[in-house]
DNA sequence: CAAAATCCTGTAATTGGATTACAGGATATC
DNA sequence: GATATCCTGTAATCCAATTACAGGATTTTG
């Protein structure tokens, strides 16, 4: 099984969104097969690969190529991902609305991008390098931030702000000269959270630089194989597309700063009982949520609920 | 003793509470298998009928027998409805366990949230109010943004961002004083974007009041029927359940980015061909990647314009 | 423009997981 | 104590899924 032609990305946790990311990069056959799946997610999780490759015209092992093509390790695989996925989607994602005029459409169509750019982040994220930086975040006894360009400055705050309410000692810099100079004041034990989509802000990197010379533990969430990547101890990749049109809102703050709660939650986590305690309500929360969906039901009992009847 | 002996009830939606609900009547076997699959929810998903058989110190076909009597068809069957039940049922299942053993768990949890917030951000977005607010921006000669709490403080920045990048002269304020201050000197032709979740920040509402006193359009990114919507001649509303614990990050922001985002590239339509052709773009690269949301409903023109280049 | 290489995709074979059939054994009941 | 019933494992069978392979299409290069 080596040396496949096209490398089998790690576990997808948004499988919709890993095929609709890759879907460019699939062969012919493949792309059929994910416009059958797409014309029915919910049908696709409890049909046989003969059965799919009959909706799809392919043969059953373009069925199986396609499977490893977004990640999974077999249809199997596949389907349980498949089966997840769409039940988180049920729950969080579902609108019925329906926009016939102009700013309606315009508003779905941001949002949308905004969702999915969420989604994306998800689907690519790394949870090892996420529990290092929570890991070493919560255990720092002063973090300092670092963000620049314009897209950033608000990020930074944004993090600063979540950190500063769980009580942790933090200060925030959009500024290169500032940025490095609290850097050379950092010591053992202090921590940095650096924050560029580009990772090539030269101010950022050498900031870095600067606190992990000093003995600071340095975490980038930012573009891997880039300078700010190389320079800190730990990286959270995100890879997102940057629309290089400045009038068009980049999605991929909302991606940040999604990744941002989540590690301030982990702190908060880390951080005892009160955090712990904030967590569970997050949870209970989310779960709330899946009880919300309606579903026609037989059992009263029943405290959570998935999608509705099958099929 | 009339009839079969156990029943095979119809399929479960929530399989975790079926199968401690019927435990009590499985047989000895079963309920080994019910003890192994308690034991790890989560890898029983994975597991095959031996490796799981194994697990239970039964044979293959106990573990069959078992998924028949809590209600599944088969063992396919049986991983499926587990892993759609997990999803929504993991804060339940794994409350003893330390959360942060599954960054992704957190992950998802924390980003869906976000997801959600934009999503209900959509569903009950009022486009005609929506509308107005981009028509008064996109006249104004200039735009003064007020922003109130710490909450708001990146929004609004990332609002000034925002339009700033389309060419308007724009100004920010998060502090009380310099809002009214400068609210003081607009005039006939400026225009004010007031941004608040609660809506009950004095200082902002006596800005606006002062804005619109002298002939600037007011609008307000706010909950509807509270005092800052009541100053604002425009108002966007927009209800998001505020978790007041601080140690949860607030959804609400995404969904206000999102808004604001919505508001800004409608502003960058108004204002000409260049404007125009961004979302164009915009609206292109939805449609490409839009197909997101699985949903029971088999109408595929719910979510997506265009999506029209499948066969 | 021709030739070669690479990639795609279906057919066929194989593997192995899941189910069924069956029989031995335990337990309860009369 | 005998019988009937139910439980559970072994073995056989079936079928889904994967792998191997080859033919054909497309692209690249000389």
């Amino acid at each position: 099984m080596a040396g496949r032609k096209r490398q089998v990305e790690d576990a997808p946790i948004d499988l919709v969104s890993r095929i609709q990311r890759v879907e460019a990069r699939l062969s012919p056959a493949e792309r059929q097969v994910a416009a059958a799946v797409a014309a029915d997610f919910e049908a696709a999780t409890r049909l046989t690969i003969a059965e799919l490759a009959g909706r799809a015209g392919v043969s059953q092992p373009s069925v199986t190529r396609f499977c490893r093509s977004v990640g999974c390790s077999s249809f199997a695989d596949f389907k349980i991902r498949l089966a997840t996925t769409l039940t988180v989607a049920a729950a969080y994602l579902k609108t019925d609305r329906v926009f016939s005029d102009d700013i309606g459409q315009l508003a779905q169509s941001v949002m949308m991008r905004a969702a999915n750019a969420v989604r994306a982040a998800l689907d690519q994220l790394d949870t090892a390098a996420l529990g290092a930086a929570i890991e070493a975040l919560a255990g720092a006894r002063r973090i300092d931030i670092y963000g620049m360009g314009g897209g950033s400055a608000s990020l930074v705050e944004d993090a600063k702000l979540r950190l500063f309410r769980l009580g942790v000692p933090v200060s925030a810099y959009v500024d290169g000269h500032q940025a490095r100079m609290s850097a050379a004041v950092l010591q053992p034990g202090d921590a940095v959270l650096a924050i560029s989509n580009s990772g090539r802000s030269r101010a950022i990197v050498e900031a870095v630089q600067i606190a992990g010379s000093f003995g600071a533990v340095t975490v980038a969430l930012t573009r891997p194989g880039t300078p700010l990547a190389e320079a800190a101890a730990i990286v959270v990749p995100m890879v997102i597309a940057e629309d290089d049109n400045v009038l068009v809102p980049t999605p991929s703050r909302y991606a940040h700063m999604a990744v941002i709660d989540t590690i301030a939650t982990g702190v908060a986590e880390r951080l005892g009982a009160r955090g712990r305690e904030a967590l569970r309500r997050v949870r209970y929360t989310v779960a709330s949520i899946g009880v919300a969906i309606p579903t026609p039901s037989t059992d009263p009992t029943v405290l959570m609920r998935g999608r509705g009847v099958r099929e």
